[in-house]
DNA sequence: TTTAAAATTGGGAACGTTCCCTATAAAAAT
DNA sequence: ATTTTTATAGGGAACGTTCCCAATTTTAAA
């Protein structure tokens, strides 16, 4: 019936005492004597005290909580950079709030004002596909929360970041397939206003150029990462007088599905087009062929962005300067872009 | 250098008004004539004034916000189930905060007072796989937090839950093999301790009991689902004087880490195993051959936690009854365990 | 007009903490 | 014994809101 929460003050009149000296109590404070303490810990434990953490925040201008808005935790990439980046948090005492923005970028916007609003130390981010405003992340910063992006990062704003070395992961892919004996190699690549979308695809020209392939705009084709969307974009490079042999997809879970169709369409893989994916989701290695990859030293991103942040958060704001971390990428062959086999 | 957030206050004394009115405008109250909220609003734009929930939630004993705990987020399971209850709570105004336990009952216990501290209005989740003691939770229900559990559920606590027909999805994959001719047909369970482990498990022996198979306890070896366990346990069966013909997993993540093993050992599915799974997995219809397994409503599941959530909130808590929804499974036969093909 | 009603505003308590400052009590130094 | 130091405790402001109640102004009714 009464569902009253104990307070601090419960305490202090039970014992006939100050809350003053409740809180000191709670706290550890050392202006207490041993005795009191030990009252008041024991009176607490008995009534089930839990801190309000709300009513210290407000006071503090601290939460004490990390926010992450990231795109879809159903994407392996994502959930695995946040484990990384929780690890970092939860070690250092401050709780990580995990926020999708399911590639919408209403909902990122949303999550992000939610999370300020309740006053957290730093985000974490990862921009939605659909994200190119950016003015609700330099409201965040104006604001002076730490924030810090990874993977998905906006190059107008001046904030720590980690990513890849996209450009070059992108190269030693159309590397490995140009070496493999590939002639013709089309690139599906992702939304054009996300940066990774526009470095891969320019690894994919730098390799190109290098080994003096001449440059088709009809083999490259982008999409926007909708879930069953690759089909479309695959069908523009099917239908080609001169099909393509081989094709970079912009990251696993689009070369899964462009496996599937040309599974279901009876085109071999490797044999008639080559299939190479980016960032090695934990599917590339049980699929039929197993999928050839650049794959990302994903937790560490995420644990490397939360260090970063919290770096930021206990660092002295004056002096800060943003800091760019571009973790290293490797190449790994499978199945699907080796003809003789592994 | 002054990093101070405009408050109430401040937009109050810039109009010489008082914070009620400046606050009657910002809530949209009645009692305030046109003009003034014209004025506060366009002041407010113009600040960018951002209200501080924190100070709302400690006066209204209400923050707006959910929290769900789930064990690990890589889990396609409960990524999916999490996406499912967001779309609900979002709908109603709610910001739903994800925090992992990271199948660990230490962070479990840490996560739920973390939300409970920062005064959430209602927690969805799902036990950790070492979850036994559930004294945590029984804290929060006591303290008036809503709960609503969802997939692994205790059945020592009084709150709504959402489960599938576990027992009968069990039976039916089960009584698929025998159908099939399986003869030799074994269970890898998962840690006693979970109610869902139970429930597979009997409709594992109700299947065999009523096709008169004989119960063999060999045939039945649990593990603790940690990754790359699976191993230790299908070793177990695959050294028994009698190897089983197939093996009936309690999830997809262990099928398909069995199939990965079998493979390697060039051990024929179906032909020489069978192979069934639970929860239907992007990843299980990917993998060759396909994996027969028992499709739960995942995203239905999220959904109707939150929604059972969101219901126990708003109502009205005197008259409050724990519900429990049981949604329906359904087989889906792959490749994994027909031997003609399919 | 005068009064009553309605609309609009302001004042201040409350939410649960921490922390600064002061007050008291006990201990140590003179 | 007296003063000084130290240990411990209490009082009250502050954090940013909302909301109740009273005060004021405006409008409507008498």
């Amino acid at each position: 019936m009464k569902n009253h929460q104990p307070t601090i003050i419960d305490i202090a009149k039970e014992l006939g005492i100050s809350k003053s000296t409740v809180s000191r109590a709670l706290t550890g404070h050392p202006n207490i004597s041993k005795e009191t303490q030990k009252r008041v810990l024991e009176l607490a434990k008995k009534l089930d005290y839990q801190k309000n953490t709300l009513a210290l925040s407000l006071v503090k201008h601290q939460s004490f909580s990390l926010g992450a808005v990231v795109p879809e935790l159903i994407a392996p990439f994502f959930s695995l950079a946040i484990t990384g980046a929780q690890e970092v948090t939860s070690r250092a005492g401050y709780t990580l709030f995990i926020c999708q923005s399911n590639e919408s970028y209403l909902t990122e916007v949303a999550n992000v004002k939610a999370l300020a609003e309740r006053q957290i130390d730093g985000i974490i981010t990862s921009l939605s596909k659909e994200t190119t405003d950016i003015e609700h992340l330099r409201n965040i910063q104006r604001k002076g929360i730490p924030l810090v992006m990874f993977n998905r990062v906006s190059a107008d704003l001046e904030v720590s970041k980690v990513v890849v070395n996209d450009r070059e992961g992108a190269f030693q892919a159309v590397e490995h397939l140009i070496l493999a004996g590939y002639k013709r190699i089309a690139h599906l690549a992702g939304p054009k206003n996300l940066l990774i979308s526009q470095n891969r695809l320019n690894g994919y020209l730098d390799a190109l150029r290098t080994y003096n392939f001449p440059i088709e705009d009809e083999l490259i084709t982008s999409y926007d990462l909708s879930k069953g969307q690759a089909r479309v974009a695959l069908m523009r490079l099917l239908d080609l007088p001169q099909v393509p042999d081989a094709i970079f997809c912009i990251n696993d879970p689009t070369a899964i599905e462009v496996m599937q169709i040309l599974k279901v369409r009876g085109i071999k893989i490797p044999d008639d087009i080559a299939l190479v994916g980016f960032s090695d989701d934990p599917a590339s290695s049980l699929i039929e062929p197993s999928l050839t990859t650049v794959a990302q030293p994903i937790i560490e991103m995420g644990q490397v962005a939360a260090q970063l942040l919290l770096d930021q958060i206990q660092g002295d704001a004056e002096k800060f300067v943003p800091e760019t971390k571009v973790l290293k990428t490797k190449l790994i062959v499978r199945r699907s872009s080796v003809k003789g086999g592994i």
